[in-house]
DNA sequence: ACAGCCATGTAACTTGTTACATGATTTT
DNA sequence: AAAATCATGTAACAAGTTACATGGCTGT
């Protein structure tokens, strides 16, 4: 419960209320992760139902403040200080797609792996055209979902190299020309070709 | 619904009842993506109502066999053919928490980074040892499976150097010395240090 | 006869998501 | 007075997940 667990952070700054929690919650991810309303009051529901959050003031002009419990700044900490899990098993819908598309009949998992990859590469260009507009005393939380974005989709760029590569060392026609990518962390222009 | 997808898939092949499906699905994804035979039935239920599948035989001994409708067909076409959407927007729950622990009170976003840096190196090690394991003619689906979780995993070791180094520009008071990561991928051992 | 597996499903739950309903306050 | 915004919430749904119930067939 990622979004649960944000609100609980939001709360232990100080006591909130829904709309609070949705403004701060945006504030602080940069606007990058919009967040529907209807979803903090349906969250918070289920952290009160759990005992990690409790109304502490129904004020008279409708805002109903909420604020941490012990329990929950226990469960605040202890996402903090526990990694989060990957394993078992990593439930990639790309992966699972790769997989599937290897093997069946009338379905050339090259061209999936084109497909997949010419998007990866366009989107690693939005994504280093926006570095560039970043300010060096931007937002660090808008910095850290950039960053986060593009070391994975340069990852699946790679990944998605090395499948293409095993799979004509397996024995297929191709279709694609060779161009292995050994580009250093961060340059998008020998990625793309 | 990737796995609705991937029982398309494995329905375009022939038409198969629900114990099948699981067993292909798991046969397929090399046993790393265990399947609850429940959810192939719910899941096989949705396909129906959306009409991908269609009941072909309704067996005697209880088997219930289903093949792909046209729309099935299309929609698997469409799903191979069409790149897997990332944004908008990246729903990373360690960009998150990392996210919420940056000027958090009481909390040390370099000690968030650190816990996930070891536990991420810890994998990457039990998934190159496992890639040693792996011998040349082994299942293509489990390849792509460790080779994905590799990649993932390397970049995610990148991104938390990255941010702790983007923290101590920013002037924090530190833990740990200085280490930067420039290896080549797929090698851990400049990675673990 | 009974253990065990094959095969079917259902119910309950979690997290996330959108769309809508309602009332109060503020602005124009 | 009307429109906009603040603030609350509910309902419905998607996708995934587990646990359980049921019945048939098979081998010992």
């Amino acid at each position: 419960m990622s979004i649960g667990m944000s609100l609980l952070a939001i709360l232990h700054d100080a006591p909130a209320y829904g709309m609070h929690l949705k403004n701060e919650f945006e504030a602080r991810t940069g606007s990058m992760w919009p967040l529907n309303v209807g979803q903090v009051y349906s969250t918070l529901a289920r952290c009160e139902r759990d005992g990690l959050v409790r109304m502490v003031e129904d004020g008279p002009e409708g805002q109903k403040v909420y604020d941490l419990t012990d329990a929950g700044r226990e469960r605040l900490r202890s996402w903090f200080e526990t990694p989060t899990k990957t394993l078992p098993p990593a439930r990639d819908e790309r992966v699972l797609k790769l997989v599937m598309a290897t093997g069946q009949r009338g379905v050339s998992s090259l061209d999936v792996i084109q497909a997949e990859r010419r998007s990866a590469v366009e989107l690693l260009q939005e994504l280093t055209s926006l570095k560039r507009k970043e300010s060096p005393d931007g937002d660090v939380g808008w910095a850290f979902l950039l960053d986060s974005l593009v070391f994975q989709t340069e990852a699946r760029v790679r990944w998605l190299d090395d499948c293409e590569a095993r799979l004509r060392r397996r024995g297929d026609t191709s279709t694609r020309p060779d161009a292995p990518i050994t580009a250093p962390v961060h340059d998008t222009s020998e990625v793309s070709r």
